[in-house]
DNA sequence: CATATGATTTGACCAAGGTCAACAGGAGGG
DNA sequence: CCCTCCTGTTGACCTTGGTCAAATCATATG
C-alpha cells in the first residue's frame, strides 16, 4: 500500500480526480484521500488494454511510464502516445465503445481504474464533472492537433527535439527534474511515436550529444542545453 | 430560406441536431423541424473563427467545404482538416475556452450555430444528449489517432490515395456521388493538409491520372478505379 | 560460462520527395 | 487589350532520411 501523503500528491496531479470518491468528500479532510477507486498494477510489457476489446474503464496513470499504439493491418505498431502520472487513457474509445488502440506498460505501472458507468452516473449528477471531463476529452482533441503539424511539417532533428523537450516539461509539470530523466523508451519505439526510424533517431540523439546539446547514456538522457533544443526546434 | 424538406434532410445527416430546439420536441411532429438554431451564411474566404477567439458557439456544417488551420510561428498554416455537411467545428477549443485553430470557408457555406451556454444547459439537463456529445469529441480524437498514423507511416502515393478515397467517401455517406467530386481546394491546399508539397501532389494527381485511376480536371476529380487507390493506399 | 537475442551505433548507399525554375492557363483590374 | 497575379504542371537537381549491412554491447537463458 502507498502511503496516504504520496497518495496525496499524486491524486492532485490527475486529471481524474474528481472521479475518485476519495475526493468527492469535503477537500479538508485528508481522511477522506484514502483511494476508493479500483488499483490496477502493471507489470513492464503488460497491457492495459488491447484493441478491440469493450470500452468498460477509463484509466488514470499514477505512476510509470505508458504508451498507446495503433496496430496496422500488416501488423506493425505505430505509437500514438507516452503516458506519466496523472494522464487519462480511454477516451479515444468511447465513441465506438471499443478500444481503437491499445496502451502498454513500459515498465512498472500503477493505474486507477474508473468503470464509465460510475463516471457516467458521477457526470449525470454533477454538472460540474460533465463540464471538466469534457474539457479534458477536449484537449486531447487540441494535442492531437500539435501532433499533426509537428509529423506533416517537421524535421528529423525538430522531431527528436520536441520530444526531448515535451518529455522534459512533462517530468517537471509534474515536480521532477526537467533536465535528467530516463526514456522509458527504445530507439524504435520513439522512431514509430516520430515518424522515423529507428536509425535516424539514433543518428540525431548522436548528433545533440556530439553538439553538447544533451548527454546520453542509453536511454538515460540529461538535457545540457535547453535553449539550443528550443532553438533546433524552430529553425528550419 | 430553405425549404422545410431540406432543411429535415440536412438536419437528420447532423451531429448536433439533438441541440436543435426543433429536434428537440417530439420526433413525430415534423412542424417542429423548422430551425430554431442560429444560421449563419459565409463567403468562400470568409473566417467562421479566428485562432485566439474566445469559445463562444460550436457550429454544424449544414453546406458548403471549410478547412480549419493551425496557425504557425512563421506565419504560414498547416491544414487539419477539412469538413463537410454534417460535421462539428470548435471542438478542440472547449478545454482552453479559446480557439486554438481558425476555420475558414472554401466555398458559399451555411453552418448552425449553437451556443455554447446553451448546449451546456442542454446537457445539464438531458443526460442523453451529453453522453452523445462526449461520443463525439471521442470520435475526433480517434479520428486524429488515425491522421497522426498516416502522417507518420505513409508515402506520399498513400497520402492522396488516403485523401480522394476519404473524400470519395465522405460525400457518398452524405448522399452523394463517391465517383465524382470537387476539391474546393488549391494544390497547395491539399500538400498542406498531407504533409506534402504542392509539386508532388500535382505530381501524384498527374500519375494517378496517367494510370486512369482517376480523371483529373483542375479541381473537379472523377474516380475510375477505386480499387486501384485502395491498393496503393496499403501497398508500399 | 556459452550462447542467443535484441538494442544501439555507425557507415555506405539509395530513393522519395523537396527545392528551384520555367512555362502555361485563367481571373481580375486598369 | 495588356498586365499582373495566382494556380497548376513539369523538368532538373539535390537533400533528407530511409535501407542495408556490420560491429558492439547488454541481457537473458540454457
Amino acid at each position: 500500500m502507498i502511503q496516504p501523503a504520496r497518495s496525496h500528491v499524486a491524486c492532485a496531479a490527475c486529471a481524474l480526480r474528481k472521479f475518485c470518491f476519495s475526493s468527492v468528500g469535503t477537500d479538508t479532510a485528508p481522511a477522506t484521500h484514502v483511494p476508493l477507486v479500483q488499483r490496477r498494477r502493471l507489470r513492464p510489457g503488460e497491457k492495459l488494454f488491447t484493441k478491440g476489446t469493450p470500452l468498460n474503464s477509463l484509466y488514470a496513470v499514477r505512476a510509470g511510464f505508458l504508451k498507446t499504439c495503433a496496430l496496422m493491418p500488416n501488423g506493425d505498431q505505430r505509437i500514438l502516445g507516452f503516458h506519466i502520472m496523472g494522464d487519462v487513457l480511454g477516451l479515444d474509445a468511447i465513441a465506438s465503445g471499443t478500444h481503437p488502440t491499445e496502451a502498454v506498460a513500459l515498465n512498472g505501472c500503477e493505474v486507477c481504474e474508473i468503470p464509465t458507468d460510475r463516471a457516467e452516473r458521477l457526470m449525470n449528477g454533477r454538472a460540474s464533472i460533465a463540464t471538466h471531463f469534457r474539457q479534458l476529452l477536449s484537449e486531447q482533441i487540441a494535442e492531437a492537433g500539435d501532433r499533426i503539424v509537428a509529423l506533416g511539417a517537421m524535421s528529423a532533428r525538430q522531431r527528436v527535439a520536441g520530444f526531448l523537450l515535451d518529455l522534459a516539461e512533462r517530468w517537471a509539470s509534474r515536480g521532477y527534474s526537467p533536465n535528467e530523466f530516463d526514456l522509458c523508451l527504445t530507439r524504435k519505439e520513439i522512431g514509430s511515436y516520430l515518424g522515423l526510424t529507428f536509425e535516424t533517431v539514433s543518428r540525431t540523439l548522436s548528433f545533440f550529444d556530439a553538439q553538447e546539446w544533451i548527454a546520453i547514456d542509453g536511454r538515460h538522457v540529461r538535457i545540457r542545453n535547453h535553449e539550443a533544443l528550443r532553438n533546433a526546434l524552430l529553425e528550419a
